[in-house]
Formats: C-alpha cells, sequence, structure tokens
DNA sequence: GACAAAGTGGACCGCTGGTCCATATATTAA
DNA sequence: TTAATATATGGACCAGCGGTCCACTTTGTC
C-alpha cells in the first residue's frame, strides 16, 4: 500500500527544511517567504508546496522535527520528566523544558504564528505538537487537582510561550525569570 | 500651534472608523482589508492612510475608543474597580472587565494581532492600551506582593487574553470559564 | 530499455499594505 | 466676495506575498 518517497524527493525534503532553518536563524520571521526559502534550497516554489503543502505546513514540519525528541522524554524517559515523579515536579519540569525549545526556537514560533494568522489557516489546535503538550500539561494538572479547570488552565500555562512581551523577553535572555513565575503559578494553582 | 482638524477630514475619520466596525463585525477579520473598509466609507484608499497612518494605525485607534471608557473606571471610577478596595479585589474586577472587553471585541484584536505580525511593526509594548493595561495589573499586583515579578505575571495574565485556544473560548461564551481560572490564579498568587 | 508514476519549477493569479501626487476643498485674511 | 494658502483626497501604481497549474523531467519497476 505505502509507496515510499522517491529518493530526489527526499533529498529535496531535507534541503527545504535546512534552508528554511538557515534563513529564520539569520531573519526576522516574516521576511522568509516560501519563495525565499525555494531559492535557497535551489529548488523551485511549486516543489516547496508539494512537499508541504503550505507555509504552516513547512513550520509545522520543522517544528514537529525539534518537539519529537521532547516527546519521547514525556513519554518515556526518566523522571521528572518522565512518568514516576509526582504531577507538580513532573509539571514543573516540562514547563522548563518547553521553555528553553520555546526560547531556542522563537522565530520559527513567530514564524508559525505569522503564517497562520494570514491566511484564514487553522486554529492552534490543528497543530499536533500543541495538542500533545496541552494535553500532557491537563492530564498532570487534572492528577493533582480534580477539581480544577484542568484544560483551561493548560491553555493559559502554553499560551504563555507564545505571547508577544513574553517570547521577546526570552530571547533577550530572561528565560529564567519566566520560569520562576510559571513554577509559582503552578505552586499557587496546585497547593490546594 | 495646534491647527485643528478639518470638518471633511473629521467627518471622514468617522465615516471609516464606523465603516471598519461594521466590516469587522461580519467578516473574519484577516478579510478586511484597508482597502475593503475605504470603500465601505466611501473614501479612498490614500485617505485611509493618510489618516491613520497603517493598518494597524487603524485598529488601535478602534481599539482606544473602547478602552477610554474602562480607563477612566479604572482612574477614578468606584470600587472595585476604581481605587479604594483591597488590591487583590481590584484585579479581579479588573480582569473581568478586561475580559468582557476582550469577549466583545474579539475580532477587533484578531485584526490587529494580524496587521501586528504581518508588517515588521511593533511590539505590543508600542500599544498605549497595552501599556495601561498592563502598568495598572503591575501595580496591584505589586502592591499586594512586593516580593513577586509583578511585571512579568502582568504580561501572562494580559497575554491570556489574545491568546488563541482562549480567545476562541470567549467568542464561544465560556468566559465565565476562563474569568474563573483567572480568578484562581490571582489567589493563588497573592496568598502569601 | 520501456513505461507509468512521481516529482519539478517557474510563469501566473488575485490580493495585500503602502506610496505618490495632481487635483479639489476648506479655511482664513483682505 | 475674493484671493491665497494649507490641507485633504482618491485611485493608479508598486513590490511583495501565498498559492495554483501544468508541460516537462526524473525515478523506480518489470
Amino acid at each position: 500500500m505505502e509507496r515510499r518517497e522517491r529518493a530526489d524527493a527526499a533529498r529535496n525534503r531535507q534541503a527545504i527544511l535546512r534552508a528554511a532553518e538557515e534563513l529564520l536563524r539569520g531573519n526576522p520571521p516574516e521576511q522568509v517567504s516560501v519563495e525565499r526559502v525555494a531559492a535557497a534550497a535551489g529548488v523551485g516554489k511549486g516543489t516547496v508546496f508539494h512537499r508541504f503543502g503550505s507555509r504552516v505546513g513547512l513550520m509545522q514540519e520543522l517544528m514537529a522535527e525539534r518537539a519529537r525528541a521532547l516527546e519521547e522524554e514525556v513519554r518515556q524517559g526518566p523522571p521528572p520528566l518522565g512518568p514516576g515523579a509526582p504531577p507538580a515536579e513532573r509539571l514543573v519540569a516540562f514547563l522548563d523544558a518547553a521553555l528553553v525549545m520555546a526560547t531556542r526556537n522563537a522565530g520559527l514560533i513567530a514564524a508559525h504564528e505569522h503564517a497562520r494568522l494570514t491566511n484564514r489557516n487553522g486554529s492552534r489546535l490543528e497543530n499536533p505538537i500543541y495538542l500533545f503538550w496541552h494535553g500532557h500539561v491537563s492530564a498532570l494538572i487534572a492528577e493533582a487537582r480534580p477539581d480544577v479547570d484542568a484544560g483551561l488552565i493548560a491553555h493559559v500555562l502554553l499560551g504563555t510561550l507564545h505571547t508577544e512581551p513574553i517570547s521577546t523577553l526570552l530571547r533577550a535572555g530572561e528565560s529564567p525569570r519566566v520560569a520562576a513565575v510559571l513554577a509559582d503559578l503552578v505552586h499557587g494553582l496546585l497547593r490546594s
């Protein structure tokens, strides 16, 4: 049933992803157009759309690549990130990790947000990475405090990572401050 | 020094603002282009840019119009919104009011965000309304708990209003849930 | 080596925010 | 009322965007 991706196609997919990465490292995200990515990858614009469907799809794929390791650690790594530790501890550990990730990929996140808003393209809830993160945070909160609105609180906590004045701080190296505040929030909430 | 705005200019300014309002009420925000606003107002596109400088400027003016009443109440209205009540109470009252406002103006906020991201235009910190809100929230937190990172917490709380999965809930009539969570967060934080 | 399936690239489309400036209009002073 | 001046106006125009399309090339299979 499953036909494998052709060799040249796979090569181009990689070239495109690496070119996008490179451009996002050196330019403000709204200047990294699909056309520029294609040019930098030595590929036609049509190819990029063929492979990734849309600008959002391209950005999502990049995010997925980087999120995979963290997801693995959460699912089956050692505590406190992986299973085993008490939920409050796991939650703080996860938020810390997510924060590091958001800091390192601030440009990419901004570009993804930009792409999402520009067209009538989907809610954040259609991004599988966000869904996984939200599910995880949500479950940990519910485990510690079954009486609160865990899903909504998870949105608030995760929203922080995407919010503009805060992502600016992250890029400026202030992530410890943000981590401290998030930990405060979590402790304030989870203490019955 | 101050030359008053010409009568026809003032009339057009109003026409443009009202037309934008109307379009935002009935269309997804990214479809409300400056050109369509101009057409609906019976005015040339150039005029809109002349009056408001940019798409962001137009949206900002609309937000300012609506935020003015709340600002007045906060500055000199009766408690708990205005001065006089204990800070935790004022804070919850303000967040409630801001939430109502964000709910009613969800389309406008989204359009403003969209405009901000599309061009290399400014941080949220350049929006005077955000600055006022942040200053207010920040001061209340600092008053109740001088030992915490009030400015950053204020960003987290206010960020909630702009965050996508949450603003979707607001539009769906779930604002009481959001209000409850915010109140929880505030109480969890401000209780030493 | 032949044939079908998959991949490719760049011209093209509709649309955007923003600029420009010759022209029209309101205001003020005479 | 008129003349002079500052201001406002509108729409053609621009560069750029995300996305589509399809004649053509490349790859994998038997």
